[in-house]
RNA sequence: GCGGGUGUGGCGGAAUUGGCAGACGCGCUAGACUUAGGAUCUAGUGUCACGCACGUGCAGGUUCAAGUCCUGUCACCCGCACCA
């Protein structure tokens, strides 16, 4: 058969829509699977094939779900609102929905011209009305129930998307959206409190099948921490200078205090610090500086002694001095903190450099070279001296703490509230409404979708202000409680809203009265299997649980937990071995591939080039094999000789269904193809394979390769579509082998091959194989120590 | 610094979890068919001192047997990072 894999494609591709083949079916008697893959953000520079690497091994393993008979959801959609369709809309001057419609329309070709089996009528866009309506009811939801708070702080704020980011989205000191370095600037800001959450997001972990690396990311992201609240009081004012600390043991070793440079105490006592300008210096300063510059300072501490405010330190009684200094963080526990520079590396660099005094209070160490971080007896602490454990020193500490009521136990989270608004057009509008009488008042949810006004210039306002703070007639509006003239709240919800929830409305993406059917709910709950990259790991995986939980808890999910199962695909990378980006010219586009190779090949290809989950490089000849390999499939009808079973292959054929079958499961992708290349070379030597056979082939491999399957399934006279035909069960008996080749060693070095029966018993191979020549020879004259035969493998014979 | 991961032919990668290292594919070599080949077919292809010799980043160890387990070490990649 002539392989002509355009007209094919096209074909299947156009009857597999006409049958609506691959549409998720209201029965619910049947077994369920939602497979869902990260949806794409549409960019205009239309896909790259990382995204079909993304979406192929769900292809595959929803492919193969449908024809083992379950009902199969496998959506997709996307995620359109965002800051790089803004920015490109100011750059050329187009309307965002103009360009986001392009996207989506340019993505959804190619998409189809890959022969993806989505069910293409639940295809969903968070920047349509029916469904950021949703969005917006969801953090009125959370309003409601006190999530959602709004606080001037500093934030992090990138001068050149002129946008406040997350802690996700500013890893590192650099913007995620445009690398530039981010300042710290302080604003009003919509919080979302996440880290109400953060035990249930832990504990959910262990419930949940993701992989180990993806669950430690989670783990170290929410960075839970154990330790002790303790209150030092100060003795110039009736003022308590409350710290957090893992290491109350270590309370006798503390000899001074420091605070960060933004700490509230400075400003309350202004007028008894002597050396106030020396203060507001240093903190400007640190303002100034960028992430960047911080950590590149790390071991050289700065700082500056406050004047006028001694610490007395509450288990001796001792006067010490208080710091500012940009080592301690106004963002994390109390934003001050007991020094103990004998045991931490920190105070330690910080206390040598100011001269201040280091007193050990565990043995072990050197401490006139370093800090010791280790255990050891504890010495030069009163009723603590003699203790050797750690543990039993917090522990005694903490009693003695909370007796004298200067300290508790206490918890700490890394993970902090998420910013939640960005000042700029292109996202959902944040449905409250600001009123001098009655504050902050929600949007009605029955007056949602509170719509996103067309505007004709969505330049951000200098002063950092959403251009929808422009539009009078957005602005202006009635109090919803009271009636009186009010202003609408002008940021929009930043890009991760719709996709924190969108899992939900593929499974009734139409429907206007709730965002979800309950029963609905109740049958495809929880997802089944969610891949996604690693780099939404910390992000998009922890909002979406978060948001999840939040709905579990006030019973609008029937599951506490999103996705039940998550997986990872590796990166593409350029065939230079390096990361695929514009900037180097290595991009793969996914459309020429489609059209040299054809979008079989290509599936092919990206599912062989190496393991699923690792990174592996683009190479085109490689391809090339691939498409050999389905040019030499397509042959295959021509060397159809009857029906039934060749023996010559029938073990073999049955042996590939098992692999092929169980290695999908693991998302072993390269060795299902790997197996079937060596059927189809066994088949080629053989000359000829039954139609059965061909059959059972094309099954097989129809969820990586699934136009060309079709077309020769019908060539066959298949029933139906081969994509729904029932997935062929393998023959277990047929898969072992009756004789086996084992292997003969002596000492563990092989010296000699025998073919024996595979029940052969132990006492019968070992004899076999002593009377193999070169055994025999072998261990002439040598005293025979050990004798191991491994079923099926080898006879080892340790002689001397 | 902390956490996670990876090191196997010229290349991408296999190896049923301790049992024949290098499956499958690429590339390469030779030949066939060709006006031609980024086509197809056939044979070969880890290394060399061609021995049942040596070989899985390096050095040890356990074992009849180690790519796989243990100890140490090096290199690279990815997260987080002054987290108190």
């Amino acid at each position: 058969m002539k392989y002509d894999f355009k007209a094919i494609e096209e074909k299947w591709q156009k009857v597999w829509e006409e049958k609506q083949a691959f549409v998720a079916s209201e029965d619910y008697s049947k077994p369920k699977f939602y497979g869902l893959v990260e949806f794409p953000y549409p960019s205009g520079s239309g896909m790259h094939v990382g995204h079909i690497k993304a979406y192929s091994g769900l292809e595959v393993i929803s492919r193969k779900r449908r024809m083992q008979g379950y009902n199969v959801l496998f959506p997709m959609g996307f995620d359109a609102y965002g800051l790089p369709t803004e920015n490109s809309a100011i750059k050329f001057n187009t309307h965002p929905r103009i360009l986001t419609d392009r996207n989506i329309a340019k993505f959804t070709s190619q998409l189809k011209r890959v022969g993806f089996s989505f069910d293409w009528t639940k295809v969903i866009d968070t920047t349509e009305e029916d469904y950021y309506k949703w969005t917006q009811w969801i953090f009125l939801k959370l309003f409601e129930h006190g999530l959602v708070f709004r606080d001037q702080a500093l934030v992090n704020y990138c001068p050149s998307c002129k946008v406040v980011l997350s802690n996700e989205d500013s890893q590192g000191g650099k913007c995620d959206i445009c690398h530039s370095d981010i300042i710290q600037k302080s604003k009003d800001v919509w919080y979302l409190r996440i880290t109400e959450y953060a035990d249930k997001l832990l504990q959910g972990l262990d419930g949940v099948e993701y992989p180990e690396n993806i669950k430690m990311q989670q783990v170290n992201w929410i960075g839970k921490s154990t330790g002790a609240f303790v209150d030092f009081s100060i003795k110039e004012v009736d003022e308590s200078l409350r710290v957090y600390t893992t290491r109350c043991d270590t309370l006798f070793g503390v000899t001074f205090m420091v605070i960060a440079p933004e700490h509230p105490i400075i400003e309350k006592y202004r007028d008894k610090i002597s050396n106030i300008d020396a203060l507001d210096t240093y903190k400007e300063e640190c303002a100034k500086k960028t992430e960047f510059e911080r950590t590149q300072l790390v071991k050289d501490k700065t700082g500056v002694k406050i004047e006028g405010l001694t610490a007395v330190n509450p288990v001796n009684g001792k006067e010490i001095p208080v710091y500012i200094s940009d080592y301690v963080m106004m963002g994390y526990g109390t934003g001050a903190i007991m020094a103990v520079p004998a045991h931490d590396q920190r105070d330690y660099d910080f206390a040598k450099k100011f001269g201040i005094d280091i007193i050990e209070v565990i043995k072990g160490g050197d401490i006139s070279v370093e800090a010791y971080t280790g255990d050891g007896e504890m010495v030069n602490s009163d009723f603590l001296n003699g203790i050797e454990k750690k543990a039993d020193a917090i522990e005694k500490m903490l009693g003695f703490l909370g007796e004298k009521g200067i300290g508790e136990k206490g918890v700490q989270y890394k993970m902090k509230d998420w910013a939640f608004n960005r000042q700029r057009y292109w996202g959902e509008p944040i449905p409250i409404v600001h009123c001098a009488k009655c504050g902050m008042v929600p949007v009605p949810y029955e007056e949602l979708p509170l719509k996103l006004p067309n505007v004709e210039n969505f330049e951000p306002g200098e002063g950092g202000e959403s251009p929808l703070a422009k539009i009078d007639s957005f602005v202006n509006c009635k109090c919803p409680k009271c009636g009186g003239d009010a202003r609408r709240e002008t940021d929009t919800m930043p890009q991760w809203a719709g996709s924190s929830w969108y899992f939900l409305r593929y499974i009734d993406p139409k429907n206007d009265k709730v965002f979800a059917d309950k029963e609905k709910l109740n049958y495809w709950l929880p997802v089944d299997w969610y891949n996604g990259g690693m780099e939404h790991v910390t992000r998009h995986l922890i909002y979406s649980r978060f948001w999840h939980k939040f709905l579990y808890d006030i019973g609008e999910v029937p599951t506490a937990e999103p996705y039940a199962k998550r997986s990872a695909q590796g990166l593409i990378l350029g065939p230079d071995g390096q990361k695929m980006s514009k900037s180097r010219g290595n991009v793969v586009d996914p459309n020429d591939v489609v059209n040299e190779y054809g979008a079989d090949t290509l599936r092919v290809y990206i599912l062989f080039m190496g393991d699923y989950g690792m990174a592996a490089p683009w190479s085109e000849s490689s391809m090339r094999g691939c498409k050999r390999f389905l040019d030499r499939v397509a042959e295959l009808p021509s060397m159809i000789k009857g029906e039934g079973a060749t023996p010559a292959l029938e073990s073999l054929f049955h042996k590939t269904l098992k692999k092929v079958t169980l290695d999908i499961e693991d998302m072993k992708f390269n060795t299902a193809i790997a197996a079937m290349m060596t059927l189809l070379n066994a088949i080629y030597d053989n000359g000829s394979l039954t139609r059965d056979e061909l059959k059972m082939l094309v099954q097989m491999l129809s969820p990586f390769a699934p136009h060309l399957c079709e077309e020769i399934w019908e060539q066959l006279g298949g029933e139906g579509l081969c994509s729904l035909s029932a997935w062929p069960q393998y023959d277990e008996t047929k898969t072992v082998d009756s004789t086996v080749e084992i292997v003969v060693q002596i000492n563990g070095k092989l010296k000699s091959r025998l073919n024996v029966k595979a029940d052969i018993s132990a006492a019968d191979a070992i004899s076999a194989a002593k009377a193999d020549e070169k055994i025999a020879a072998e261990i002439a004259g040598k005293a025979i120590i050990k004798e191991i035969y491994v079923p099926k493998k080898l006879v080892n014979i340790v002689a001397k």
